[in-house]
DNA sequence: CGCGAAGTTGACATCCGTCAACATGCGTGG
DNA sequence: CCACGCATGTTGACGGATGTCAACTTCGCG
């Protein structure tokens, strides 16, 4: 798992430079819709929202799910997601036109681009997570990943139900709760009601997951181009 | 599958105002690595690319993969996933510090913007993919997804190995051969070696990724807040 | 022609989805 | 405060889908 995303300063400092509307919706209210134009994106200021898409058949996925501080619906064109309020939330509310309309006095975009990295590492995040091939795997790197955005905080809370968590990883709530319960039986995690989770095993659960515990790769800081820079194909590939 | 995501107008017409190194990869070699300093984002010119992640038990798992137009290496921090040329790749390289480093000339960030917000689309469609439940719906999704990226052309091809495919669905490259085995035997694609694949229907194909045929929700224009604005919670709930 | 990498296919075991039953929690109303 | 009912969550049995192991085939390259 990627370290905790920590606001970044550049986005404290340029806050007030672009324009923004605080909002509050209730718990299972719908804060915009799949296939709306995607005209503005938002910031969780308080609460959990989560994203989400309808399969024809009825069965409903999970893209993400955002706390405060992660940013959602930075949509190119259209949203391409559902957004719904987990919990009674209140969010900041950002217009795309400030931006793209090319008349506008603009603002300082370095805020937006800050925004938009957060957001690509909470999506490259989640990637990680649903790609893991059985139930204790994805739901342990779940879990971490709560916890990492938590501060590292040991009590976990999920917001979230059952559903939504197995609609996030592709499982059903039976495999999520029966490995909830593995889990615990392991002795990796203490389930303390619905919503809460105390984590009493990182180092089991990080295995599980199957991450290096806090990794970075300091000795190489990012040379120039890591291997060859311009070298000519030698024998023809198939490609676009 | 959302639709296609077409290179914006306004990138191209700003493309100038950012520094860009074009630099050339062999197949095979690497273009960062996970936990390097991310200094730089990359958008590729021609060929492919993939991003992946190693567990610490050896195996592999994609995040993406990235064709002509699309961006990668859009991480905030340090690179949360390996890049590697999967074919002889060209590849146009960004630098950060272009819009991070407050001393310098700021160039026009509505283009950096812009490839943010593809990046943020790419991520999402891949997201849906992953999701799904069965080896059946997960190779259908991402079948698609090639097939929206070529422009709709129904000759596919898949400059990745199976191994790769894999990888990237989170199942065994068995398990993979035989799902397109098995929706060739169907009808609904035609397996012409092993980079290339036609589709001989979509609506099959659409209808096991649970996808509504390039529906959007044009009624649906996004109004002010669809929902209530301010409204102040009624019952206390489990949030952060 | 021969070799190795990549891909395919089959047999079998395991994991997870399905179905069903039950337990728990929560809100409402008596 | 308790009774009730519904939504949510848990657990078990079973079958089907997928991972594992193994054998074979195909392809590309020397």
């Amino acid at each position: 798992m990627q370290p905790a995303i920590a606001t970044p300063a550049i986005a404290k400092e340029f806050r007030s430079r672009l324009l923004t509307t605080s909002l509050r919706f209730k718990a299972g209210q719908v804060i915009f819709d799949e296939g709306q134009k995607a005209t503005r994106w938002y910031e969780v200021v308080r609460g959990t929202v989560r994203t989400c898409r309808f399969h024809i058949d009825g069965r409903r996925h999970l893209t993400g799910f955002y706390f405060s501080g992660d940013v959602f619906g930075a949509d190119y064109g259209y949203y391409s997601t559902a957004a719904e309020a987990v919990t009674d939330v209140t969010v900041q509310c950002y217009r795309v036109g400030d931006i793209s309309q090319p008349g506008q006095p603009k603002p300082d975009l370095s805020e937006a681009v800050s925004i938009l990295f957060r957001a690509m590492s909470s999506a490259q995040k989640y990637l990680f997570i649903v790609g893991h091939r059985t139930a204790l795997e994805k739901l342990a790197a779940f879990l971490l990943c709560i916890h990492n955005q938590n501060n590292d905080d040991p009590h976990l809370l999920l917001p979230m139900s059952r559903a939504d968590i197995a609609d996030f990883l592709g499982l059903t709530i039976h495999t999520v709760s029966r490995t909830f319960t593995e889990l615990a039986q392991r002795g990796l995690i203490k389930i303390e009601g619905r919503h809460s989770v105390v984590i009493t095993d990182k180092t089991g659960l990080c295995r599980l997951a199957g991450e290096m515990d806090n990794f970075t790769n300091p000795s190489a800081d990012g040379p120039i181009h890591p291997a060859a820079e311009f070298c000519f194909p030698k024998h023809p590939n198939p490609e676009t």
